[in-house]
DNA sequence: TATCCGATCACCT
DNA sequence: GGTGATCGGATAT
């Protein structure tokens, strides 16, 4: 499946997108790893005019890869822990982009399976024992089922990955892959300002993704 | 420079 | 369904 081309993110608005990125692959291709990937089954939209967008005031430093050129990635870290990374949308120099909430595994489960238990070692205290094993059904189904998960299982940084280019970098989407599935929208997850606009969208039936 | 708070995860009840 | 971990970045003073 070829990588999408820079002008699938340039030619829909990002409402639109974040539908059609559904049952798109999310590949990261690590010279010094390895190759991981997860059909995304999961997003948000997160649009200029939405007090819930980390662009809704201005441009900072932080948010200021939301205003580059469509196909390219912000990467963020929430409540100074892990990162979660969006796909940025819409005309250059207006803030909006698509959060990338959930991956149902597809290449180098035990790369990512590694990561997520080495982040578990590095991470709280109190998770240092945890563990994931991706050959069991239970362990693949929690390696990628979140926006802060699917990152490590990825190996996606905020230093080495904001701002990269979806059509030259190491991590592209391909795609879709997925046909013929339905899909459902809803409300945001985990918002406290427009927690009532219907920008969440996610496959039907799917059990990956990261609430019912 | 001080305060406020979060686009999460995993454990607990 | 509730909650702690844990601190950078945005905003106010």
């Amino acid at each position: 499946m070829p990588k999408l081309p820079l002008d699938f993110y340039q030619n829909h608005d990002t409402l639109t997108l974040a539908q059609l990125l559904l049952g798109c692959e999310l590949v990261h291709e690590s010279a010094d790893e390895g190759t991981t990937a997860g059909i995304i089954v999961e997003t948000e939209a997160y649009l200029i005019d939405d007090p819930a967008c980390h662009a809704y005031r201005r441009q900072t430093p932080r948010n200021s890869a939301m205003f580059g050129p469509a196909g390219t990635l912000y990467v963020y870290q929430i409540y100074n822990h892990y990162n979660c990374i969006n796909i940025v949308a819409g005309p250059e120099g207006v803030g909006e982009a698509v959060l990338i909430r959930a991956l149902e595994p597809t290449e180098g489960l035990e790369l990512m399976g590694i990561r997520r238990n080495e982040a578990f070692k590095t991470g709280f205290a109190r998770y240092r024992n945890n563990t994931i094993d991706p050959t069991t059904a239970d362990g693949e189904r929690n390696l990628a089922n979140g926006p802060g998960k699917l990152t490590i299982a990825l190996g996606i940084s905020r230093s080495e990955h904001n701002f990269s280019s979806l059509t030259t970098g190491a991590i592209s989407i391909r795609g879709p892959v997925l046909h013929d599935f339905d899909m459902v929208t809803t409300t945001r997850i985990g918002l406290t300002h427009g927690a009532d606009l219907p920008y969440r969208f996610y496959v039907k039936g799917n059990s990956y993704i990261s609430k019912k």
